[in-house]
DNA sequence: TATGAATGAGGGTTCATTCAT
DNA sequence: GATGAATGAACCCTCATTCAT
């Protein structure tokens, strides 16, 4: 109807999704902090200050929002295994500290512990993503730990992803409970014999 | 069996009761398996062939009725404690034996593991009975094998409980993942040094 | 089954069967107070200390126990208007005073004024209990009045005791407002003119 | 009709809404008469053809909603006040026909007399609502009347609309009773001695 | 595109009433 | 007769998801 939104409005139109969705990471990231990864789609919009009808053009599913609100910091902790296999000096260590960055990034995103390991269909996409794009990571530092004969060669990247997951799941509802620790002793069990 | 089951018109009642109630714990496990331990009201009266009303007669609130339905295998694994102290060549072996039977307890019943760390209000009562009733028999055990000095002696029996109940959320939904092998795993890493 | 309970068992049935009657009128009276007419059935029952079934054999509508539960005062009230009548100066002061009367009685049982004007089914046997023996007292004493002039004649007694029933609902809610008073004024409006 | 209904797409949503809510409005009116203030939210909802997630988006709480369904009359009531008090003969008629609108106000709504005594916590709003908006103006009537010798100086307003309100409560249940009358002969009660 | 109103399935809880014991 | 366990209808409320504007 107005005549001079015409000439910009693609580009605009662009921007402002971008910022909306910007806006919505954003709002998400604060939600699943406060509620957990099923914080309700108008907390999130709300915080977002957008209709939840925006949520579900940008993130169909609620897998793709997690996915989403995540990505930055699983692909951090992607490009650190390589990393730190170069940089440390032996395998077992690379392993340990790159076992803590992920620990750090659960820990501190309550309720995406629970999500990785919920088998509601809803997290399928995400489940794939983390798989995906971890575990082989994770397979990398872990054979080159049991090629040093640091670790056990019977442990598969994927079972020791799980269990670390799991161990953080609750983590900062419970000061007794210190997922660090627990994650210490796991890694430590991998010791051969 | 009961010789009091017989008798007499007022234990008769009781009986239809207890058979009521033995239903609705049969019931409320299954349900349990099938979709957690929030699974809704009406889905485990319906399994146990009774009125909703009847669940709130017997079991006032959610945490009641998972209590009851866990109470015998808790009371079986916290007297297994002793025993096993007693008949073990080791503390150290009867320790990762009773872990054992803990982490069978879990594993065969889906659902627990995820009620063991909610942090739902509802779950209070279980989280109690939990503590008070498994983790002194698992504290004395640790306490034997550190004394023994077979385990590390800075490890509470709170968090190695809430560790090994972590690693088994989730069993059974995935063949990639065997808990068994992950508590192993973290009860190897025990092991001073 | 007991040979001896076989000989006296319809006298000590009647014993019984009245102490727990009599027990229920005081319990429904009490819940009555508490929680107005509609009282949970089973609250009555528990403060009787009885089964619920028993307050259903004795009383097979609520209306029943209402009215029960009334009856010596709605007796009391009834008997109480000729004698007014042949021992007052005016029918119009015992017409007054029995107003009074009659106010007292619903003023001290919260929810019988409300009971009173129910139009549930389940109170029509205490609606016609209550018109059958009160509004012909009523209509004796306002006749009288009517006859000395004292008061309009093309009032009826039903509507009277009617308008007088509902004034006095929610009675002791508010300290604002006083049934007494209004029925006063009430009753100050029949004067002729 | 309303000029600003036309226009834009916003004005239009919010048409959209409105119309809904005056649904919702007239089929809780309906209902509060047919079953009293507190007919079921799903009645309420079927009878507008809407969802019940409707009615509680457009009034969160009960009170909000008999509020709302009350709210025209309130106000034209409250404003016929001064006006009465302006164009009548003398205040104690302003009063009496003030207390005749009122009255055909509450007889014409059942249900909204009994919701005006209910001592539920969920009428507090409605409760406030029709103090703040009509005691003041009772009040004014009844002061002006006082002052001209024509009631007794001695009854508060707000004891005389509760007074009024529990007359009309059942209205139009029973023929014999009719609170219209009831309310003359409490009026001319006010007359003084 | 963005909005947010509407929908309605889904889950919780209470309580009057019946009926086997 | 008395009991109280069982039933299930009837309410309430929330929230994911769709869709008209």
């Amino acid at each position: 109807m107005a005549v001079d939104e015409s000439g910009v409005s693609g580009a605009r139109r662009r921007a402002d999704a971008r910022r909306n969705e910007q806006a919505l990471l954003d709002a998400a990231a604060a939600a699943f902090l406060a509620c957990g990864v099923n914080a309700p789609v108008r907390d999130i919009a709300a915080r977002a200050g957008v209709g939840v009808g925006t949520i579900y053009r940008h993130f169909p599913t609620r897998a793709d929002l997690v996915v989403a609100v995540y990505r930055h910091q699983v692909e951090a902790c992607a490009e650190a295994g390589p990393t730190l296999l170069a940089g440390c000096d032996t395998p077992c260590v690379a392993l340990a500290r790159w076992i803590d960055l992920f620990v750090e990034f659960l820990v501190t995103k309550h309720g995406l512990a629970e999500a990785l390991r919920s088998d509601d269909a809803a997290f399928e996409a995400l489940h794939a993503y983390f798989l995906d794009r971890l575990v082989p990571v994770c397979a990398r530092l872990l054979d080159a730990a049991a090629a040093a004969g640091e670790v056990r060669a019977d442990v598969a990247a994927y079972e020791l992803m799980r269990g670390v997951g799991n161990l953080c799941i609750g983590a900062g509802h419970d000061p007794r409970y210190d997922p660090r620790r627990l994650v210490d002793i796991l890694v430590a069990g991998l010791r051969p014999q």
